[in-house]
DNA sequence: CTGTCTGCAAAGACTTTGCACCACG
DNA sequence: CGTGGTGCAAAGTCTTTGCAGACAG
C-alpha cells in the first residue's frame, strides 16, 4: 500500500503536482475501497474521517487530477453520479461489471474476454480500440439466493 | 415509419397514456435520428422545429415515459448528459458502441457477440444476465483516415 | 516572492417538480 | 368534470469555478 502511494506520488510529481495531505487521504480512501465504485460524495465522507477539514471541492479536484494521470478512472453507471475506480497496475484495465438491478451492487470480473473482439473490430471496422467497457445488468448471486418472490416491475 | 409510430401509440395506450402531438413529434425526431444518440437538449431543439411551443420539461417527461415503456433506452457515455436510443424491434437490444475519443462520434455495431459470455457468467458467477452494454473507446475510421499526427495526451 | 493548493461559497449544467391551465372523453 | 398532459418557472442534484488565504520551495 505504501508502495502504491509512493508510485502515485511520483506520478503527481512528474507533472509538477504535490501529494498534499488531502490528496494522500483521498488516495488512501481509494486504496482501502478498491473493490467499490465510490462516488465523489462517498469519497468525501470517507476522507472526512481522516482529514475532517477537507472540502468537497478538493475531493472533486483531486479525483479529476488522478483521472488525468490515469490513476483512477471516472465512470458512470447511469445513476447520475460519477464513480471512481482505481486503475489496476496492469497496462490494460479490462475489468467488467456485474450490476445487480435488484440490490444495486456492482461486482467486478477481472477476466479479459474481449481481445478477440477487439482484433475483429480493428480488422472489420477500422476502429482502433484504446479501451473498452463491458457491463452486465442482471440479478446477482446474492439476490438470487434470497429468492425474492417475482414481482411485476 | 408510420407503422412504428402506431406501435408506440399502442404501447402508450396499453398503459393509459396518450400519444399527444408533443409526444408524437418527439417520437418522430427519435425515429428520424435513430442512428444518433441524442441528448434531451438535442431532442428538444429538433422537436422545436416540428412543435415550436413545446417545453423542455415535456421532452424530458416524454423521454422518461418512453424509457419506462422500453421504447427508448436512456444511456450515459460519461459526458454528463443522458442520451436516448430508440430500442430496436428485436427482443434483445444488443448493440455495441464505438466511441471515438478524437471526434466524439458514436457508431453502433449491431452484431451480438456476447451470448457465449453471458452463458458463462450465469454458469460460473451465478449472475442472471438481463441486459448488457459494451462500449469501445478508440479512434474511428474517419479520424484514422484524417491521419492526424500522433500526439501525447 | 511565486506558484500550487485549499476551503468556502457561488455559479453552472442537467434534470425534475409544482402548479395552474388545457384537452378530451 | 376528471384524468392525463402541458408550459413555465422554481427547485434539485451533482459538479465546477472564483477567490482570498495558506503553504512550500
Amino acid at each position: 500500500m505504501e508502495a502504491r502511494i509512493e508510485k502515485i506520488k511520483q506520478s503527481l510529481q512528474s507533472k509538477g503536482y504535490k501529494l498534499t495531505p488531502q490528496r494522500e487521504a483521498t488516495v488512501r480512501v481509494l486504496l482501502e475501497n478498491e473493490e467499490d465504485h465510490l462516488s465523489a460524495e462517498d469519497v468525501f465522507m470517507l476522507v472526512k474521517d481522516k482529514a475532517p477539514e477537507i472540502g468537497l471541492a478538493t475531493v472533486y479536484r483531486t479525483l479529476e487530477l488522478l483521472s488525468e494521470l490515469h490513476v483512477v478512472e471516472k465512470m458512470n453507471f447511469g445513476d447520475g453520479v460519477a464513480r471512481y475506480d482505481l486503475r489496476s497496475e496492469s497496462n490494460h484495465h479490462h475489468h467488467h461489471h456485474l450490476i445487480c438491478v435488484q440490490c444495486g451492487a456492482v461486482d467486478e470480473i477481472m477476466e479479459d474476454w474481449l481481445t478477440p473482439l477487439e482484433e475483429r473490430l480493428e480488422r472489420e471496422y477500422q476502429f482502433k480500440v484504446l479501451d473498452h467497457r463491458l457491463d452486465f445488468q442482471g440479478i446477482c448471486h446474492r439476490c438470487k439466493d434470497k429468492a425474492l418472490p417475482p414481482e411485476a416491475e
